[in-house]
DNA sequence: ACGAAAGGTCGAACCGGTTCGACACGTCGA
DNA sequence: TCGACGTGTCGAACCGGTTCGACCTTTCGT
């Protein structure tokens, strides 16, 4: 394999003054430069990652640490990961995959062996047992997920108190009186997925503002189960006009019960979802929701952590903690209200 | 950060007596590996992978080289991954990701720079352009799916061929002899997914061999357009009585599709799908299908590779194109014809 | 009792880059 | 004319591991 000593020597020039030459660090004559680039390309020289590492303390590689949950909704997920590794890409990073079930130890690894130069850990549980080892790490670290405390590292998530609040608003403002918010399961919620609760409680309260109900369940992530909730929650409330999805599984099981109970949205029920684009597009759900944006998330996440790892914060660096706004997309799945049967 | 030099002076041994003590690559005595076994463990000593990888020429990591398409099943690649990623993991090795969209140059950059050991490809072409680059490249490689030409790679594949063939056999032996089969659309053929051919084909030879009538048609890969697909179909083919669905998105689509009809599987119309376990339970596809075993694929790639990058393999290494047989799995989807309406 | 073999440890070299300090040269100002 | 300075190049050291050959015991066979 060539190295950089056989392009010093075809150049005719020391070791040093190739390496100058070729990362610009100090200034080479024009001539030299020329030289050393052009032997460079003709014996087809590549740097040895593990050698430039070594001497620079730099690996150019940014660790992911997913948890690929078998609730948790393939699509999004994989689209977390194209806004990762494609962001990464352009800033001149490749990425470290981990999806080990023990998040921990794999973290500690590839931190403490300087594999990598940072971190971005997806699904942030409330109480994540990855951050103290993150905080112990040295390496800067970014999160896609809000954890209960903040300090020592950049957190991008959805502001789902505002998503919740959008959607209650949205429909108060069409009249409606009465609403249902179907939720992930309680496993997800106990897990440590807080933004169940976030988006519960901010839509409660913008409810009570409103002088509207809300009736709140969990529902399951699992078809048929879901369906069956959702016929029940339909029978248990015959006066609801409104649904609101935070749950996948029940967005993408509701046309069949809708179907099934010759419903139709927005005629005979108004329905909000939480869901990505993608998502609507795979399962190609009818229903007006709050964009989350993974892709955007996890692109966030990773400008912040490169700018962190190559010092291009501003003084003192301040850590981050940064909600993306949740916007309304709509799919003509609201209106006013009518009776239903 | 604490280094093996730090390690050997806290043991009071010379750095290689440390070295060999740790990695076990010559004999130390019980006492001596224990002392520096110890100090290793109260300093916290990890080995920077940086100098090792440029001391043994070895990385330990494994390249991933994934393309997430737009008309890619999500579920299924991510399945890929994990398969991938957890059996490397089992073997020692952390992955290296890509989802470049230009493959050739991110191969070539991570080989060249010998920041991996080996590469798995995934969703490899009929004519790859990855694969010149891979025969240039200095580490092994195994792809999943079939390419022209397997020189110089370990090949592993869903067997089509096979599959094709137990469909149309499965529903000849129930006594079937009209049926429709349902591929991706021509665009996937077009980009290289020779596999589509490769079922369809042994789909159409078997059908003669049983005298049985086989209509074949591309479908579209997105709703709601296969759905479309799917009602035109059954309307030109009214004596069909059996649907073989090489296309994840008519498998995602027909459910509705039956309803809209007010048919049943099988009580109208025997199903064949061909998808993974996973994707079933996605979508709750209630059709019996051939496996198509992502993870499974996954896995077998990378136990060849690992056992090529470590020289466990036998004599003359000769290359292997190894197919998975496909196994039905049966969901209750097909019975004995019924005249459709 | 002696030499060979085996077992255990050490020092030094090496992997392939980067980076620091020194130095040679040419230019400019006093 | 001399010294200060800036520019471009070089040699050597360093990053943190691994590995080779040499050396020193100890053990064993004869």
């Amino acid at each position: 394999m060539v190295n950089i000593g056989d392009v010093a020597r075809a150049a005719g020039v020391a070791r040093s003054t190739a390496s100058y030459a070729l990362t610009g660090k100090r200034a080479v004559s024009d001539e030299v430069r020329e030289r050393v680039r052009l032997a460079a390309m003709e014996l087809g020289y590549t740097p040895n990652a593990g050698a430039r590492a070594l001497a620079t303390s730099r690996s150019n590689v940014i660790g992911l640490l997913a948890q690929f949950l078998p609730d948790e909704f393939a699509p999004a997920m994989l689209q977390y990961l194209q806004g990762v590794t494609d962001t990464a890409r352009d800033l001149g990073y490749d990425i470290l995959l981990s999806s080990d079930a023990d998040g921990r130890s794999a973290l500690k690894r590839i931190t403490d062996s300087r594999m990598v130069d940072g971190v971005v850990l997806l699904n942030v549980a409330e109480d994540d047992d990855r951050l103290p080892v993150l905080r112990a790490a040295a390496q800067p670290g970014a999160l896609v997920g809000l954890p209960r405390d903040c300090t020592g590292v950049d957190v991008f998530d959805l502001d789902f108190e505002e998503a919740g609040r959008t959607m209650v608003e949205h429909l108060a403002r069409l009249g409606h009186r009465e609403l249902i918010l179907v939720s992930q399961p309680e496993h997800v919620v106990e897990r440590g997925g807080a933004y169940v609760w976030r988006l519960q409680n901010a839509a409660l309260e913008a409810a009570a503002a409103k002088g509207i109900t809300l009736h709140t369940v969990f529902g399951a992530a699992t078809q048929p189960d879901i369906g069956r909730d959702l016929h029940a929650l339909l029978d248990a409330h015959p006066s609801a006009t409104g649904l609101l999805l935070n749950n996948e599984a029940a967005a993408a099981a509701l046309p069949t019960v809708l179907r099934s109970r010759d419903l139709d949205a927005p005629a005979d029920l108004s329905v909000i979802g939480r869901y990505s684009d993608e998502f609507a597009r795979t399962f190609s759900l009818p229903y007006s929701s709050i964009e989350s944006a993974p892709d955007r998330l996890g692109r966030m996440a990773v400008r912040q952590l490169v700018r962190r790892i190559e010092k291009q914060v501003p003084e003192g660096d301040p850590y981050v903690v940064r909600f993306v706004n949740p916007e309304l997309v709509d799919r003509g799945s609201t209106a006013a209200p009518a009776t239903r049967q």
